[in-house]
DNA sequence: TCCATCAGTGAACAGGCGTACACTGAAAGT
DNA sequence: ACTTTCAGTGTACGCCTGTTCACTGATGGA
């Protein structure tokens, strides 16, 4: 005999079937024109069950913000903790953008779309976690050799740089239809130069 | 006695009237959520007359799509043909950048907003013309000191990463207040100094 | 054991939507 | 002068939406 689950498991059980509706459906029509009744569906309840769970689809927008970066913020801090990735700090790091993105497509679609596109609160919710990570990274290029002397304002800037191109990456890896390796190998070829780019400028960068 | 204007005139200005009504819409709601019951009462028509001019909303997100890029490529030229763009390439074009954006703000928020998150024709469409963009630029760059014996793909690399920095500064540009020439100020001296890091790389590229 | 809590139900509502259809009346072609 | 064309009208339709309200019945504390 299974016991059954206690009330508040069962409730953070469907908390998370409300959620990935909302990002699967999402996925293909954008989280601002689904509806409260088709995320309800989707996840198996009545439409007015979703009250319970949320005030709003702007409220669910946000958990699905935060939810999303909680997510991507994890398997970075992983991919930094790798020593191959402070070794070769270009290299490894066009990979792994490839890789995480892959691993958690929806997330990404998600938060690539609503970055321009979402309402207002789910807008400036994605602004603050992208600033934030801009500054993650910036700690992290602060220690390489050519960029010690910096002007913090510039390491954010050069930072700033590398998390919107890797953005811009991710967008396309989003987009990327299943098993093409090669367009994969390709978008990471690209990642991989550009970063380099930037890096050379990094060398002859002063003020 | 004002002669009555011929039946294609009144057609093309009621033509216009739509396609305002939707640039002007979508710049507070975001295209795919707008109705097109909602363009036709802002454009000052009945909902079934719609279907004289556009089959469909879809069908006018790309003619949105179009008279956007017309607009912008336009204005762009005509900078490129100053003769100070070509002095001081990067100082003149951080400024022309800001000024260009803020006097076709509502064209450029459409087209940040709907690249990502637009309907699969409308981004597509987009895409492309963002595409051919680049190409021209990676033109003008070629011709640059450092520059001139790149590979072309490498001039398009170059041309890419300028280009997906500027559209993202326009979208900052875009979602500043009116009437803050501080920030502007600021947004113009970021793009300045990204842009002249990305050239500082011109200097050591190779392969 | 009893009883309060509360996640999920189901019917009902007013209002917006896209679109079909038959229409009007001025402009343009003959 | 007569006729055709066609941009714009007005009504009507079935559908989907968000939200209300009174409800059910299992969970879990007393």
């Amino acid at each position: 005999m299974s016991e059954s689950p206690s009330r508040q498991e069962q409730k953070g059980r469907t908390r998370e079937a409300i959620l990935n509706a909302a990002l699967e459906l999402s996925g293909t029509h954008g989280f601002a024109q689904i509806s409260l009744r088709q995320v309800s569906r989707q996840a198996g309840i009545v439409p007015t069950a979703f009250y319970r769970h949320f005030e709003s689809m702007d409220e669910l927008g946000l958990a699905l913000v935060e939810r999303s970066f909680l997510t991507l913020r994890t398997m970075i801090r992983e991919a930094q903790r790798d020593p191959q990735v402070f070794e070769n700090i270009i290299d490894a790091s066009a990979e792994v953008l490839v890789r995480v993105v892959k691993q958690n497509r929806m997330h990404f679609a998600f938060v690539a779309r609503e970055r321009a596109s979402g309402s207002a609160a789910v807008r400036e919710a994605i602004q603050r976690e992208l600033e934030l990570f801009i500054s993650e990274l910036a700690v992290v290029l602060a220690r390489l050799p050519n960029i010690e002397t910096w002007s913090s304002e510039d390491v954010k800037l050069a930072s700033g740089l590398f998390v919107r191109n890797m953005v811009y990456r991710a967008e396309q890896v989003v987009q990327m239809p299943e098993g093409r390796p090669d367009r994969e190998e390709e978008i990471t070829r690209k990642a991989r130069r550009e970063m380099r780019l930037i890096v050379l400028g990094f060398e002859k960068w002063q003020s």
